[in-house]
DNA sequence: AATTCACGCTACGATTTAAATAGCAACGCT
DNA sequence: AGCGTTGCTATTTAAATCGTAGCGTGAATT
């Protein structure tokens, strides 16, 4: 059996609590999740051309986080369309944005 | 020889390109980054008091992530104060406060 | 000075997750 | 009927993580 997809209010690895915080950090923890976020901002992918975006990521890996992504309501399939962000995903990669403008900045300063 | 650490600049796991943000995704993209981050906000802790806080995650790991958030300059070790976010990673932080709002709101939504 | 204690880990076997590759059923088009 | 695209599943192999035990150091306590 597949290991549940972590959702607000239900327990998640690591917190016994449920608080949403946790719940999103454990779905978005996992490999790829915030990149097919990312690649789906632009607009509808198909699974093949998101699995390319990915970098040919394994598709087996791919079509788990977007179950997982699915359930949690942040992306959708629409047949012709193929994937894409449902309205809460669109809300969380705005937060997204942000944090690339200031991945850009840190480039510029680890210790490198 | 341990995995390399995801820094801008270097190739990392699914990118040839080195972007930032692909970079940070990989090492946000790992078993509790992003709860470290969380859990370091409100100030230092120890590795033990760290762990604890990630609800008993194995030292093992805790320990790799710790490594790996310092070589990117996120988070340092100060003797006799424990870990703590360095600058870079108190300016990343600031970015997942709103996340938590959201991830709030997002709790009375999805498909529960 | 010996003991205790907290700290920051390391070791290691067991389990889980992800990678890599192959391939299949359903659909549309010609 | 033949071909290409899509959305997967299956299988094997490799890597990441878990869970538990325990070590070395330094500061405080007895």
């Amino acid at each position: 059996m597949a290991k549940s997809t972590p959702l607000p209010g239900k327990k998640v690895r690591g917190s016994e609590t449920g608080r949403p915080i946790m719940a999103l950090f454990d779905l978005l923890g996992r490999r790829w999740a915030l990149r097919i976020l990312w690649e789906l901002r632009a607009g509808p992918r198909t699974f093949r051309d998101l699995q390319q975006a990915c970098d040919g990521a394994s598709p087996s890996v791919i079509n788990t986080r977007l179950r997982e992504l699915r359930e949690a309501a942040l992306v959708r399939h629409e047949s012709g369309e193929g994937y894409e962000l449902a309205p809460q995903g669109i809300e969380l990669s705005k937060y997204l944005s942000p944090i690339n403008d200031w991945a850009n900045y840190w480039d510029n300063s680890p210790g490198k």
